[in-house]
DNA sequence: AAACACGACAACCGCTTCGCG
DNA sequence: ACGCGAAGCGGTTGTCGTGTT
């Protein structure tokens, strides 16, 4: 025999709240604060268990909670962080601000593992389905697997000592005005102090991870075209040259990116009349100028918000990535360094110089060779 | 138009963990 | 250190709206 339910007593209401209960509630708890769940009902003369009340006012009342569609980034950070910790909601949870364990869990089984195994990607494991991973493909998914448990020691740990995981509840928090996957990024890769109870994570090579990855999971049609990019089927009318710059800038780690944001890339060339008019990109990377000048470009980088310690992303997914959207980006830049139109009539080859294409080439030499000071990504 | 299927998400249940005396 | 009530948590179910047959 399980024990009863709470609500089991007689008189006791279940199942969907009325707004005149949600008003009840409601108003005791702005006049009271909530005080003993268990006494409130009586209180606040609601004829419900004090954990229904609890729940309703957690989840749904409480005025410092965001409802509604999730945005881009907020998706990427539930991906990104179920990859680290699995289904802990509430930890999850803390590093979104404003929402609630319970609605990320549901948008997650409703619509990300959806999405997920759509793609092809275990939304367990977080790795490709499909793909046999090789001898370093399993030692790399040994670090990551020995990574989300150095996190979860880390985070249980982190709750032992200051819980500072619930207060995601004051909005008002200092910590929160880091975004959530700068938080993700600082708690998966800089290392936790010293310790003796905690082993420190295996070092991770984010983009030999990628490639590898990648490398393993080509589109199935694969055309080969001058200068060796490769592109999946029906890509011909792509803007060739500025892809093959961005090969050449990137080298095979970046082969995914490009490809995978082909179909972005056709049909934003093809539906967007007035490429040329600014506000080209949407969402994450507001660029708003419209030089063809890779080094302009770069600048305002810099100088803007955008971080590369934003982007990236540590276990190696392909799709939903933060890194992965900003390289879609920076394609949609270099798609539209000029007259937005693709292919032959583009005039990239001549606008996307060899300066320029060297200038990038350097930039992300360096980059790869040393880390941006302060980055905690390991490049 | 009735029946049915399905997606979305609110709400519940029961177990675990916390906090306090 | 221990016991107990409260709160937290995550899996699961229930309900409702919408689309399809």
């Amino acid at each position: 025999m399980g024990r009863s339910p709470c609500c089991d007593k007689v008189g006791l209401r279940k199942g969907p709240w009325t707004a005149e209960e949600d008003q009840k509630l409601s108003a005791y708890i702005e006049q009271h604060g909530h005080g003993s769940w268990r006494a409130l009902p009586e209180k606040a003369g609601l004829h419900r268990c004090g954990k229904s009340c609890r729940l309703r006012w957690i989840n749904y009342l409480r005025p410092d909670i965001k409802r509604g569609k999730f945005s881009l980034q907020e998706e990427q950070t539930i991906i990104q962080l179920h990859a680290l910790l699995g289904n802990r909601w509430s930890t999850i949870a803390a590093h979104l601000a404003r929402r609630t364990d319970n609605e990320i869990k549901n948008y997650w089984n409703t619509h990300l593992k959806k999405r997920l195994t759509k793609m092809g990607i275990d939304p367990v494991t977080h790795k490709p389905k499909t793909t046999a991973l090789g001898s370093s493909q399993a030692k790399d998914a040994a670090n990551l697997s020995h990574m989300t448990q150095w996190e979860s020691a880390r985070l249980e740990a982190e709750a032992r000592l200051g819980r500072n995981s619930k207060l995601v509840y004051n909005p008002d928090n200092p910590h929160l005005r880091l975004s959530a996957s700068a938080q993700l990024l600082n708690k998966a890769l800089v290392p936790p102090p010293p310790s003796r109870r905690l082993a420190v994570p295996p070092p991770l090579n984010v983009l030999k991870t990628w490639q590898e990855r990648w490398l393993n999971s080509k589109p199935t049609k694969d055309i080969a075209i001058p200068g060796g990019f490769l592109t999946p089927a029906g890509s011909l009318e792509s803007p060739i040259s500025t892809l093959n710059s961005v090969e050449n800038v990137f080298m095979n780690p970046s082969n995914g990116f490009a490809i995978n944001s082909m179909t972005k890339v056709n049909s934003f060339v093809e539906n967007s009349g007035s490429i040329e008019g600014g506000g080209m990109i949407k969402g994450d990377f507001p660029y708003p100028g419209k030089s063809n000048n890779f080094q302009e470009l770069h600048e305002w980088i810099e100088s803007s918000s955008v971080n590369f310690a934003d982007m990236a992303y540590p276990t190696g997914d392909t799709d939903s990535l933060g890194l992965q959207s900003f390289m879609e980006s920076f394609t949609y830049m270099l798609v539209d360094n000029d007259d937005g139109h693709n292919s032959s009539s583009n005039t990239v080859g001549q606008s996307d110089t060899e300066e320029n294409k060297n200038y990038w080439n350097s930039v992300l030499t360096n980059l790869l060779n040393s880390p941006p000071a302060g980055s905690p990504v390991l490049f």
